[in-house]
DNA sequence: ATAACACCTGTAGTAACTACAGGATCAAGC
DNA sequence: GCTTGATCCTGTAGTTACTACAGGTGTTAT
């Protein structure tokens, strides 16, 4: 546990994330960062609590969880947290990078299966593009 | 070889590749389909040739090429075939798949152990939460 | 003739940022 | 106290690969 409260400015919040400044700026007009105080001159003044937060939605999106779904879990950790909720979503974000990962592994196949039939060499005959080619009917 | 030369529209054209009618005009704004020949009326009437290359387009895509690549593969298609340099393009893109490959498993395998801690229940206690939350320092 | 459909254009929206431009403010050094 | 350079502010546009509308015109079938 930490007492001190140290103050970021929004260069040194992105820094200390080691997020693009823009990012946090991005992430606020989403609302998956409230709104900071501001000194009198209108620049943002971010408190621990902030990079917290920022962290978080780092490491959500660590684990593959888009934005919606992170915004999901913030607001849980806002309000109350559902464990099976949670589960729900971490288990719907399982499967949905699964079938991407088949999808690459298809392609990524497919691809390496027909280039290593290619000979190289400025020659017509290229298997690559033949397979691209396959003519309509 | 088929000598027939049929025309379509740009929804015939769009249905007779399995692609949406829109995608046609994207394709055609980003250079990769030529502008078609129109009828008195302003509208487009594509031959077997156009369906060929809406073809390619979709079977690059398939094997994970983005647009821009598949540009270049089309040039030369249009030009001269050099194989060698084909096989560098394939070559970039299976690195790059297989990149993102790794990445997914990495995210799918972080996940999951951390939801197979999760118990359920409108609990406080969620593992998946607490990974998150991780606190700073 | 009229209805229903397909086509035309330009524009805006998606995800998740990133990168400006043009101006204001801050912090440090002299 | 003043200057200078860094950082901050805002709004807006660009990225990838499409997709979806709106509002209007053309085509086709009955």
């Amino acid at each position: 546990m930490n007492t001190k409260t140290r103050e970021y400015s929004r260069g040194a919040l992105a820094k200390a994330a080691s997020v693009n400044i823009e990012t946090v700026r991005f992430y606020e007009q989403k609302g998956l960062m409230p709104d900071p105080p501001r000194t009198a001159a209108g620049h943002r003044r971010y408190s621990q609590v902030h990079l917290e937060r920022l962290m978080f939605i780092k490491r959500a999106k660590e684990l593959g969880f888009q934005l919606e779904e992170t915004g999901k879990l913030l607001a849980m950790v806002d309000g109350d947290i559902d464990c099976g909720a949670v589960q729900d979503i971490a288990n719907a974000n399982i499967a949905l990078i699964n079938a991407k990962i088949a999808d690459l592994m298809q392609m990524r196949d497919s691809l390496s299966e027909t280039a290593g039939k290619c000979i190289g060499g400025h020659v017509p005959e290229c298997a690559l593009i033949e397979r691209l080619l396959a003519s309509v009917e």
